[in-house]
DNA sequence: GTCTATAATTTGATAGAC
DNA sequence: GTCTATCAAATTATAGAC
Protein backbone atom coordinates (compact mmCIF):
# COMPACT_ATOMS: atom_id res chain seq x y z
CA UNK A 1 0.00 0.00 0.00
CA UNK A 2 2.43 2.40 1.03
CA UNK A 3 5.50 2.81 -1.49
CA UNK A 4 9.03 3.00 -0.14
CA UNK A 5 11.80 4.45 -1.76
CA UNK A 6 14.87 6.43 -1.25
CA UNK A 7 13.43 9.48 -0.54
CA UNK A 8 9.74 8.70 0.07
CA UNK A 9 7.41 11.23 -1.21
CA UNK A 10 5.09 12.71 1.64
CA UNK A 11 1.85 10.50 2.67
CA UNK A 12 -1.41 11.42 2.85
CA UNK A 13 -2.26 15.45 4.13
CA UNK A 14 1.30 16.31 4.70
CA UNK A 15 2.23 17.84 1.41
CA UNK A 16 -0.64 19.99 1.16
CA UNK A 17 0.60 20.95 4.73
CA UNK A 18 3.75 21.55 4.06
CA UNK A 19 3.06 23.93 1.25
CA UNK A 20 0.36 25.88 3.47
CA UNK A 21 3.05 26.44 6.16
CA UNK A 22 6.20 27.66 3.33
CA UNK A 23 2.89 29.99 2.11
CA UNK A 24 3.25 31.51 5.34
CA UNK A 25 6.69 31.73 5.74
CA UNK A 26 7.06 33.37 2.43
CA UNK A 27 3.38 35.84 2.16
CA UNK A 28 4.42 37.07 5.93
CA UNK A 29 7.82 37.81 4.34
CA UNK A 30 7.21 39.54 1.38
CA UNK A 31 3.33 40.73 1.77
CA UNK A 32 0.97 39.08 -0.98
CA UNK A 33 1.71 41.41 -3.93
CA UNK A 34 5.61 40.96 -3.55
CA UNK A 35 5.45 36.81 -2.62
CA UNK A 36 6.18 34.55 -5.62
CA UNK A 37 5.09 31.22 -6.29
CA UNK A 38 8.22 30.07 -7.08
CA UNK A 39 9.50 31.21 -4.12
CA UNK A 40 6.66 29.27 -2.13
CA UNK A 41 7.02 26.25 -3.95
CA UNK A 42 11.20 26.23 -3.50
CA UNK A 43 10.61 26.76 0.35
CA UNK A 44 7.95 24.10 0.58
CA UNK A 45 10.23 21.66 -2.07
CA UNK A 46 7.39 20.99 -4.61
CA UNK A 47 7.58 22.03 -8.18
CA UNK A 48 5.04 25.10 -8.55
CA UNK A 49 2.57 23.01 -10.46
CA UNK A 50 1.97 21.76 -7.17
CA UNK A 51 0.79 24.37 -5.62
CA UNK A 52 -2.02 24.70 -8.24
CA UNK A 53 -3.05 21.35 -7.85
CA UNK A 54 -3.94 22.15 -4.15
CA UNK A 55 -4.56 25.60 -4.05
CA UNK A 56 -5.79 26.80 -7.16
CA UNK A 57 -4.32 29.89 -7.48
CA UNK A 58 -2.49 32.12 -5.57
CA UNK A 59 -5.36 34.41 -4.47
CA UNK A 60 -6.90 31.91 -2.76
CA UNK A 61 -3.55 30.45 -1.27
CA UNK A 62 -3.04 34.13 0.20
CA UNK A 63 -6.56 33.96 1.86
CA UNK A 64 -5.70 30.86 2.99
CA UNK A 65 -2.19 32.34 4.73
CA UNK A 66 -4.42 35.17 6.38
CA UNK A 67 -7.33 33.53 7.42
CA UNK A 68 -4.76 30.83 9.55
CA UNK A 69 -2.61 33.56 10.78
CA UNK A 70 -4.58 36.98 11.37
CA UNK A 71 -7.57 35.20 12.26
CA UNK A 72 -6.06 34.01 15.43
CA UNK A 73 -5.73 37.89 17.07
CA UNK A 74 -9.07 38.45 18.36
CA UNK A 75 -10.59 35.38 19.53
CA UNK A 76 -7.84 35.92 22.14
CA UNK A 77 -8.79 39.50 23.01
CA UNK A 78 -12.56 38.38 23.10
CA UNK A 79 -12.08 35.66 25.61
CA UNK A 80 -10.08 38.12 28.19
CA UNK A 81 -12.15 41.04 27.76
CA UNK A 82 -15.44 38.91 28.44
CA UNK A 83 -14.29 37.47 31.26
CA UNK A 84 -15.63 37.81 34.75
CA UNK A 85 -12.65 38.85 36.39
CA UNK A 86 -11.41 42.15 37.64
CA UNK A 87 -10.11 45.20 35.01
CA UNK A 88 -6.57 44.79 36.62
CA UNK A 89 -6.29 41.26 36.18
CA UNK A 90 -7.60 41.51 32.15
CA UNK A 91 -4.97 44.13 31.87
CA UNK A 92 -2.01 41.92 33.33
CA UNK A 93 -3.82 38.94 31.35
CA UNK A 94 -3.99 40.55 28.32
CA UNK A 95 -0.47 42.27 28.24
CA UNK A 96 1.24 38.82 29.20
CA UNK A 97 -0.91 36.92 26.36
CA UNK A 98 -0.66 39.61 23.30
CA UNK A 99 3.60 40.17 24.32
CA UNK A 100 4.08 36.40 24.50
CA UNK A 101 2.38 35.74 21.25
CA UNK A 102 3.71 39.06 19.59
CA UNK A 103 7.23 37.54 20.37
CA UNK A 104 6.62 33.99 19.04
CA UNK A 105 5.59 35.59 15.63
CA UNK A 106 7.07 38.72 15.42
CA UNK A 107 6.84 39.76 12.11
CA UNK A 108 2.43 38.85 12.43
CA UNK A 109 1.55 42.78 13.28
CA UNK A 110 3.54 44.04 10.38
CA UNK A 111 2.34 41.04 7.72
CA UNK A 112 -1.79 42.06 9.41
CA UNK A 113 -1.08 45.40 9.04
CA UNK A 114 0.15 45.43 5.80
CA UNK A 115 -2.25 43.32 4.36
CA UNK A 116 -5.39 45.05 5.52
CA UNK A 117 -4.05 48.71 4.76
CA UNK A 118 -3.52 46.93 0.82
CA UNK A 119 -6.52 44.81 0.98
CA UNK A 120 -9.29 45.91 2.82
CA UNK A 121 -11.53 43.62 1.29
CA UNK A 122 -10.24 40.96 3.50
CA UNK A 123 -11.46 42.80 6.32
CA UNK A 124 -13.93 40.43 7.17
CA UNK A 125 -11.72 37.24 6.66
CA UNK A 126 -10.38 38.99 10.11
CA UNK A 127 -12.96 36.89 12.10
CA UNK A 128 -12.86 33.62 10.00
CA UNK A 129 -12.17 31.63 14.12
CA UNK A 130 -14.76 33.43 15.52
CA UNK A 131 -17.89 31.55 16.51
CA UNK A 132 -20.85 32.84 14.81
CA UNK A 133 -18.64 34.28 11.76
CA UNK A 134 -19.24 37.84 12.85
CA UNK A 135 -16.64 39.35 14.83
CA UNK A 136 -18.65 42.43 15.99
CA UNK A 137 -21.44 40.05 17.09
CA UNK A 138 -18.67 38.32 18.78
CA UNK A 139 -17.08 41.30 20.26
CA UNK A 140 -20.25 43.25 21.45
CA UNK A 141 -20.98 41.08 24.93
CA UNK A 142 -17.41 41.44 25.61
CA UNK A 143 -16.96 45.18 25.20
CA UNK A 144 -21.17 45.62 26.87
CA UNK A 145 -19.43 43.92 30.10
CA UNK A 146 -16.26 45.74 29.89
CA UNK A 147 -17.94 48.95 29.48
CA UNK A 148 -20.18 48.24 32.68
CA UNK A 149 -16.63 47.09 34.87
CA UNK A 150 -15.34 50.30 33.37
CA UNK A 151 -18.27 52.43 34.74
CA UNK A 152 -18.62 50.65 38.15
CA UNK A 153 -15.15 51.10 38.68
CA UNK A 154 -15.51 54.95 38.08
CA UNK A 155 -18.51 55.38 40.21
CA UNK A 156 -16.04 53.79 43.19
CA UNK A 157 -13.99 56.39 42.56
CA UNK A 158 -11.27 53.68 41.88
CA UNK A 159 -10.56 54.44 38.14
CA UNK A 160 -10.59 57.35 35.95
CA UNK A 161 -13.65 57.26 33.35
CA UNK A 162 -12.86 55.71 30.18
CA UNK A 163 -14.36 54.56 27.20
CA UNK A 164 -14.01 50.54 26.39
CA UNK A 165 -12.74 51.74 23.10
CA UNK A 166 -10.39 53.53 24.45
CA UNK A 167 -9.50 51.30 27.31
CA UNK A 168 -8.75 48.43 24.70
CA UNK A 169 -7.01 50.77 22.06
CA UNK A 170 -4.41 51.78 24.70
CA UNK A 171 -3.90 48.65 25.37
CA UNK A 172 -3.26 47.28 22.15
CA UNK A 173 -1.07 49.69 20.77
CA UNK A 174 1.18 49.62 23.94
CA UNK A 175 1.65 45.95 23.29
CA UNK A 176 1.13 45.77 19.44
CA UNK A 177 3.13 48.63 17.94
CA UNK A 178 6.46 47.89 18.93
CA UNK A 179 6.38 45.03 17.06
CA UNK A 180 4.92 46.48 14.26
CA UNK A 181 7.78 49.07 14.33
CA UNK A 182 10.09 46.76 14.97
CA UNK A 183 12.57 47.75 11.82
CA UNK A 184 11.95 51.72 13.06
CA UNK A 185 13.14 50.72 16.24
CA UNK A 186 15.70 49.20 14.97
CA UNK A 187 16.66 52.90 12.88
CA UNK A 188 16.13 54.93 15.21
CA UNK A 189 17.57 53.07 18.97
CA UNK A 190 19.93 50.45 17.42
CA UNK A 191 17.82 47.38 18.71
CA UNK A 192 19.24 44.38 17.20
CA UNK A 193 17.17 41.56 17.99
CA UNK A 194 18.98 41.13 21.33
CA UNK A 195 18.34 44.59 22.62
CA UNK A 196 14.97 44.07 21.33
CA UNK A 197 14.07 41.12 23.36
CA UNK A 198 15.48 42.76 26.28
CA UNK A 199 13.41 45.67 25.40
CA UNK A 200 10.35 43.60 25.60
CA UNK A 201 10.75 41.62 28.28
CA UNK A 202 11.06 44.96 29.83
CA UNK A 203 7.71 46.07 28.56
CA UNK A 204 5.96 43.06 30.13
CA UNK A 205 6.99 43.68 33.39
CA UNK A 206 6.89 47.69 33.29
CA UNK A 207 3.06 47.69 31.33
CA UNK A 208 0.61 46.63 33.82
CA UNK A 209 1.67 49.21 36.09
CA UNK A 210 1.82 51.71 33.57
CA UNK A 211 -1.36 50.98 32.30
CA UNK A 212 -2.99 50.78 36.09
CA UNK A 213 -1.37 53.98 36.77
CA UNK A 214 -3.09 55.96 33.66
CA UNK A 215 -6.36 55.06 34.94
CA UNK A 216 -5.78 56.04 38.54
CA UNK A 217 -8.23 58.45 39.61
CA UNK B 1 7.61 81.13 -25.84
CA UNK B 2 4.75 79.78 -23.99
CA UNK B 3 2.35 77.99 -26.40
CA UNK B 4 -1.14 78.72 -26.16
CA UNK B 5 -3.44 76.24 -27.10
CA UNK B 6 -7.08 74.47 -26.26
CA UNK B 7 -5.64 72.42 -23.64
CA UNK B 8 -2.50 73.56 -22.61
CA UNK B 9 0.25 71.14 -21.77
CA UNK B 10 1.49 71.69 -18.08
CA UNK B 11 4.49 73.77 -18.26
CA UNK B 12 8.08 74.03 -15.84
CA UNK B 13 7.91 71.73 -13.59
CA UNK B 14 4.23 71.33 -12.74
CA UNK B 15 4.15 67.67 -14.73
CA UNK B 16 6.84 66.15 -12.33
CA UNK B 17 5.60 67.24 -9.64
CA UNK B 18 1.87 66.21 -10.63
CA UNK B 19 3.77 62.45 -11.51
CA UNK B 20 4.99 62.58 -8.20
CA UNK B 21 1.74 63.48 -6.15
CA UNK B 22 -0.44 60.89 -8.11
CA UNK B 23 3.08 58.46 -7.42
CA UNK B 24 2.41 59.24 -3.79
CA UNK B 25 -1.12 58.11 -3.82
CA UNK B 26 -1.07 55.28 -5.70
CA UNK B 27 2.22 53.83 -3.84
CA UNK B 28 0.48 54.62 -0.45
CA UNK B 29 -2.93 53.12 -1.54
CA UNK B 30 -1.15 49.84 -2.93
CA UNK B 31 2.25 49.58 -1.61
CA UNK B 32 5.55 49.56 -3.71
CA UNK B 33 5.37 45.63 -4.95
CA UNK B 34 0.86 46.21 -5.88
CA UNK B 35 1.35 49.47 -7.33
CA UNK B 36 1.19 49.69 -11.29
CA UNK B 37 2.80 52.45 -12.99
CA UNK B 38 -0.52 52.45 -15.24
CA UNK B 39 -2.15 53.37 -12.85
CA UNK B 40 0.28 56.22 -10.97
CA UNK B 41 -0.40 57.49 -14.94
CA UNK B 42 -3.72 57.42 -14.95
CA UNK B 43 -3.76 59.46 -11.51
CA UNK B 44 -1.30 61.74 -12.75
CA UNK B 45 -3.40 62.12 -16.03
CA UNK B 46 -0.08 61.58 -18.54
CA UNK B 47 1.17 59.00 -20.47
CA UNK B 48 2.95 55.88 -19.04
CA UNK B 49 6.35 56.78 -20.91
CA UNK B 50 6.56 59.76 -19.45
CA UNK B 51 6.77 58.35 -15.64
CA UNK B 52 10.11 56.61 -17.08
CA UNK B 53 10.82 59.80 -18.76
CA UNK B 54 11.32 62.20 -15.32
CA UNK B 55 11.67 59.05 -13.06
CA UNK B 56 13.12 56.48 -14.78
CA UNK B 57 12.32 53.42 -13.29
CA UNK B 58 9.87 52.34 -10.53
CA UNK B 59 12.26 51.53 -8.46
CA UNK B 60 13.77 55.39 -7.95
CA UNK B 61 9.97 56.83 -8.41
CA UNK B 62 9.32 54.64 -5.25
CA UNK B 63 12.15 55.83 -3.85
CA UNK B 64 11.36 59.24 -4.54
CA UNK B 65 8.01 58.98 -2.46
CA UNK B 66 9.31 56.90 0.49
CA UNK B 67 11.67 59.66 1.10
CA UNK B 68 9.21 62.33 0.28
CA UNK B 69 6.71 60.54 2.51
CA UNK B 70 8.16 58.51 5.51
CA UNK B 71 11.26 61.07 5.53
CA UNK B 72 9.02 63.16 7.41
CA UNK B 73 8.05 61.49 10.47
CA UNK B 74 11.57 61.28 12.40
CA UNK B 75 12.63 65.24 12.32
CA UNK B 76 9.28 66.19 14.12
CA UNK B 77 9.93 63.75 16.90
CA UNK B 78 13.49 64.91 17.41
CA UNK B 79 13.02 68.31 17.47
CA UNK B 80 10.51 67.84 20.51
CA UNK B 81 12.33 65.80 22.02
CA UNK B 82 15.50 67.68 22.30
CA UNK B 83 13.75 70.98 23.29
CA UNK B 84 14.33 72.66 26.08
CA UNK B 85 10.87 72.13 27.63
CA UNK B 86 9.39 70.44 30.51
CA UNK B 87 8.47 66.70 30.42
CA UNK B 88 4.94 67.42 30.80
CA UNK B 89 4.88 70.02 27.92
CA UNK B 90 6.78 67.80 25.22
CA UNK B 91 4.04 65.36 26.32
CA UNK B 92 1.43 67.66 25.21
CA UNK B 93 3.20 68.66 21.91
CA UNK B 94 4.43 65.29 20.99
CA UNK B 95 0.63 64.05 21.22
CA UNK B 96 -0.86 67.26 19.26
CA UNK B 97 1.96 67.22 16.92
CA UNK B 98 0.91 63.31 15.47
CA UNK B 99 -2.30 63.69 15.96
CA UNK B 100 -2.41 66.04 13.71
CA UNK B 101 0.13 65.19 11.27
CA UNK B 102 -1.72 61.62 11.01
CA UNK B 103 -4.96 62.57 10.61
CA UNK B 104 -4.01 64.58 7.57
CA UNK B 105 -2.22 61.80 6.17
CA UNK B 106 -3.99 58.65 7.88
CA UNK B 107 -2.43 56.12 5.29
CA UNK B 108 0.38 57.17 6.19
CA UNK B 109 1.88 54.68 8.96
CA UNK B 110 0.14 51.83 7.67
CA UNK B 111 2.26 52.60 4.08
CA UNK B 112 5.44 53.03 6.04
CA UNK B 113 4.74 49.92 8.31
CA UNK B 114 4.35 47.79 5.20
CA UNK B 115 6.94 49.31 3.79
CA UNK B 116 9.67 48.77 5.86
CA UNK B 117 8.28 45.16 6.97
CA UNK B 118 8.53 43.73 3.07
CA UNK B 119 11.93 46.77 2.31
CA UNK B 120 14.21 46.72 5.49
CA UNK B 121 16.87 48.01 3.17
CA UNK B 122 14.91 51.24 3.20
CA UNK B 123 15.46 52.12 6.54
CA UNK B 124 18.04 54.52 5.64
CA UNK B 125 15.53 56.15 3.72
CA UNK B 126 13.75 57.41 7.07
CA UNK B 127 16.73 59.68 7.80
CA UNK B 128 16.56 61.24 4.16
CA UNK B 129 15.76 64.93 5.84
CA UNK B 130 18.01 64.70 9.18
CA UNK B 131 20.49 66.98 9.36
CA UNK B 132 24.03 64.67 8.65
CA UNK B 133 22.18 61.99 7.40
CA UNK B 134 22.60 59.49 10.37
CA UNK B 135 18.90 59.49 12.06
CA UNK B 136 20.62 57.50 15.14
CA UNK B 137 22.99 60.34 14.89
CA UNK B 138 20.48 62.81 15.50
CA UNK B 139 18.62 60.96 17.55
CA UNK B 140 21.32 60.95 20.14
CA UNK B 141 21.59 63.92 21.74
CA UNK B 142 17.46 64.13 21.91
CA UNK B 143 17.50 60.83 23.63
CA UNK B 144 20.49 62.41 26.22
CA UNK B 145 18.69 65.22 27.02
CA UNK B 146 15.47 63.35 27.69
CA UNK B 147 16.80 60.46 29.78
CA UNK B 148 18.39 63.38 32.14
CA UNK B 149 14.88 65.05 32.13
CA UNK B 150 13.27 61.91 33.37
CA UNK B 151 16.19 60.85 35.33
CA UNK B 152 15.84 64.46 37.23
CA UNK B 153 12.22 63.72 37.22
CA UNK B 154 12.38 60.07 39.14
CA UNK B 155 14.51 61.77 41.57
CA UNK B 156 13.08 64.55 42.96
CA UNK B 157 9.88 62.09 43.18
CA UNK B 158 7.88 63.93 40.79
CA UNK B 159 7.54 60.81 38.19
CA UNK B 160 8.07 56.95 38.43
CA UNK B 161 10.99 55.74 36.50
CA UNK B 162 11.14 55.03 33.04
CA UNK B 163 14.00 54.86 30.60
CA UNK B 164 13.38 57.09 27.35
CA UNK B 165 12.97 54.58 24.86
CA UNK B 166 10.21 52.96 27.10
CA UNK B 167 9.04 56.75 27.12
CA UNK B 168 9.23 57.80 23.72
CA UNK B 169 7.84 54.43 22.10
CA UNK B 170 5.02 54.53 25.11
CA UNK B 171 3.79 57.25 23.70
CA UNK B 172 4.56 56.92 19.38
CA UNK B 173 2.30 53.98 19.98
CA UNK B 174 -0.55 55.48 21.56
CA UNK B 175 -0.32 58.15 18.98
CA UNK B 176 0.70 56.01 15.71
CA UNK B 177 -1.11 52.70 16.30
CA UNK B 178 -4.72 53.48 15.79
CA UNK B 179 -4.09 54.64 12.42
CA UNK B 180 -2.12 52.08 11.41
CA UNK B 181 -5.02 49.65 12.67
CA UNK B 182 -7.57 51.43 11.40
CA UNK B 183 -9.15 48.89 8.93
CA UNK B 184 -8.78 46.76 12.33
CA UNK B 185 -10.87 48.77 14.28
CA UNK B 186 -13.53 49.61 11.29
CA UNK B 187 -14.02 45.57 11.64
CA UNK B 188 -13.91 45.40 15.36
CA UNK B 189 -15.84 48.24 16.37
CA UNK B 190 -17.74 49.01 13.44
CA UNK B 191 -15.88 52.87 13.05
CA UNK B 192 -16.76 54.31 9.78
CA UNK B 193 -14.86 57.59 8.96
CA UNK B 194 -17.05 59.75 10.98
CA UNK B 195 -16.55 57.88 14.23
CA UNK B 196 -13.14 57.31 13.51
CA UNK B 197 -12.59 61.44 13.54
CA UNK B 198 -14.43 61.80 16.96
CA UNK B 199 -12.49 58.71 18.45
CA UNK B 200 -9.25 60.76 17.10
CA UNK B 201 -10.30 63.71 19.17
CA UNK B 202 -11.18 62.42 22.16
CA UNK B 203 -7.94 61.01 22.57
CA UNK B 204 -6.29 64.29 21.77
CA UNK B 205 -8.01 65.49 24.59
CA UNK B 206 -7.16 62.17 26.88
CA UNK B 207 -4.00 61.45 26.08
CA UNK B 208 -2.04 64.13 27.66
CA UNK B 209 -3.24 63.47 30.92
CA UNK B 210 -3.40 59.33 30.49
CA UNK B 211 0.42 59.19 29.80
CA UNK B 212 1.24 61.83 32.58
CA UNK B 213 -0.73 59.98 35.27
CA UNK B 214 0.76 56.66 33.79
CA UNK B 215 3.99 58.23 34.78
CA UNK B 216 2.75 59.62 38.71
CA UNK B 217 4.72 57.94 40.87
C1' DG C 1 0.22 13.04 -6.65
C1' DT C 2 4.06 15.00 -8.67
C1' DC C 3 6.76 16.39 -12.30
C1' DT C 4 8.47 19.04 -16.90
C1' DA C 5 7.38 22.02 -20.36
C1' DT C 6 4.89 25.67 -22.00
C1' DA C 7 1.04 28.76 -22.64
C1' DA C 8 -1.08 33.15 -21.28
C1' DT C 9 -0.92 37.32 -19.01
C1' DT C 10 0.78 41.08 -16.76
C1' DT C 11 3.83 44.79 -16.43
C1' DG C 12 8.09 47.60 -16.46
C1' DA C 13 10.71 49.73 -19.85
C1' DT C 14 12.22 51.63 -24.48
C1' DA C 15 12.11 53.39 -29.48
C1' DG C 16 10.78 56.72 -32.26
C1' DA C 17 7.20 60.06 -34.22
C1' DC C 18 5.41 64.57 -33.30
C1' DG D 1 8.00 67.23 -23.39
C1' DT D 2 4.57 64.12 -24.53
C1' DC D 3 2.56 60.61 -27.04
C1' DT D 4 1.70 55.73 -29.50
C1' DA D 5 3.34 51.41 -30.31
C1' DT D 6 6.04 47.73 -28.98
C1' DC D 7 9.49 44.90 -26.69
C1' DA D 8 11.44 42.06 -23.06
C1' DA D 9 11.13 40.06 -18.75
C1' DA D 10 8.74 38.23 -15.08
C1' DT D 11 5.10 35.52 -13.23
C1' DT D 12 0.79 33.00 -12.82
C1' DA D 13 -1.51 29.19 -14.58
C1' DT D 14 -2.33 24.97 -17.34
C1' DA D 15 -1.46 20.65 -20.29
C1' DG D 16 0.03 16.35 -20.30
C1' DA D 17 3.55 12.60 -19.21
C1' DC D 18 4.75 9.52 -15.52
Amino acid sequence: MVKEKGTPPARDGATEQRILEAAKTVFIRRGTGGARMQEIAEEADVNQALLHYYFRSKERLSEAVFRETAGRMFPAIIQILGADIPIVEKIDRLVDTYLTTMSRTPFLPGYIISELHHHPERIPQLLGNVAGGDLSDALRPAFEKLGKQLAAEARAGRMRRISAAQFVVNLLSLCIFPFAARPMLRAALGFDDDKFTKFIEQRRKELPRYIRSALRP
